[in-house]
DNA sequence: AGTACACTACACCGTACAGTTCATAAAAGG
DNA sequence: CCTTTTATGAACTGTACGGTGTAGTGTACT
């Protein structure tokens, strides 16, 4: 057990012959891919390099010239999805709570499109289930998780929204975690990270209700 | 894959000699605290039949002759373990909320005293990890996780409190959620499901302030 | 004493899997 | 066109594990 993730594939070890999208490029990525899909679907010990090699379309041994070893390649593939995840999170947000109306509308709408768009690619969202069922045999993923939680995208917008007196709060990260606990912890609650499917009538009221709630709570008192 | 739990243990196999307590349920007992334990610290894919039984200090073959196989073994453990919690959730429950003055520290000692309980047990507590982690692998967790959910354990409390007029709800199963997010959610989401360590300060504070946004959101309008 | 039964120790089978070896194919460079 | 470097695939190694078979031991009941 090393617990180091590789900076990035094996130095600069292509010769030559890159353009547009270099074949070693290519490879790499449909082992990633594949890596994620098996990982996601099956779990670290139940998913075996042949099989993500063959997934894959390619021979065990460029998996393993590429990424090293299993340990390593699961980390890589965890990193980059979850950093991923965050980024499309970070874009939703900044573009649904740029400029406020109604909050609960723009919140409601802000979580919608998060829940929608995370629930549209399976490996993506059960890599969350991933991370927590592993994170005690990987260390690194805790810090991955500590360092780069997606709940705290939250708290720079709810405390604009409260200097514009449109939430009662002085404690915007807290707001941001009750927020999050409301809708994304229930989401996750009742499909048990993703395991057993919602509806979408299901997602939407679980949702609303749940922004009601941390409106009642938060907004402000006049 | 079976997925089938068998009903106990192989029938009334025991012929005598079974005063205060027989030596089969002693090694029965042994064979299951092991599992419990090695399963949670290690997984299932992880903990290897010869483990348990060293730890049990029982031969693999009396493992096998009292569960059967290794999949029954682990589902009986987790059942017997989420029953148990269950049941102590639920004396707590029925204990502290039965008469309430105030609902606010009421729900506050309720839930502290359930997350202090839980955490005081950690192979306990790290058995809904477990869960989580294997039940795309063993449909018949979802079963138990969806019909003896713990949450609907407030279900009923809090509807008494709202008939009494010290909640504002008409509907108490959703209460119960919101409630839940906000304390038991947290916590789980803050320690990773119990995978790393939060001081008893840490965990206060986000039982407290998501009882307060609680009661905020919940408490009766005058 | 004899019977019944749970338990142990240990060898065994088949399989699965992480990681490596080695020979070959492809390409870079001159 | 030939050399050198690098990627690739098939076959291999060592090991770990789930599960079974068996012969024998301890113990309690009859």
């Amino acid at each position: 057990m090393k617990n180091v993730v590789v900076g990035q594939l094996p130095a600069e070890s292509r010769a030559g012959g890159d353009r547009a999208m270099p074949g070693w490029r290519r490879k790499q990525d449909a082992i990633a891919a594949a890596a994620l899909l098996l990982f996601a679907r099956d779990g670290y010990e139940r998913t075996s390099v042949d099989a993500i090699a063959a997934e894959a379309g390619v021979s065990k041994r460029t998996v393993y010239s590429h990424y090293g070893d299993k340990e390593n390649l699961f980390l890589l593939v965890l990193a980059e999805t979850y950093g991923t995840m965050r980024d499309r999170v970070s874009d939703i947000v900044s573009r649904t709570l740029y400029d406020v109306d109604d909050v609960e509308e723009s919140l409601t709408a802000c979580v919608r499109e998060i829940v929608r768009t995370i629930t549209q690619a399976p490996e993506r969202a059960t890599v969350v289930r991933l991370a927590i069922s592993e994170a005690p045999h990987f260390p690194a993923i805790t810090d991955i998780w500590r360092n780069r939680g997606i709940v705290s995208l939250f708290a720079e917008p709810l405390s604009r929204l409260a200097a514009a007196g449109l939430l009662d709060t002085d404690d915007p990260v807290l707001a941001a975690e009750h927020l999050s606990a409301l809708t994304f912890g229930q989401v996750n609650n009742k499909s048990m990270m993703g395991t057993v499917h919602l509806t979408d009538a299901e997602t939407d009221r679980v949702i609303t209700s749940g922004i009601r709630v941390f409106m009642r709570a938060y907004a402000p008192r006049q």
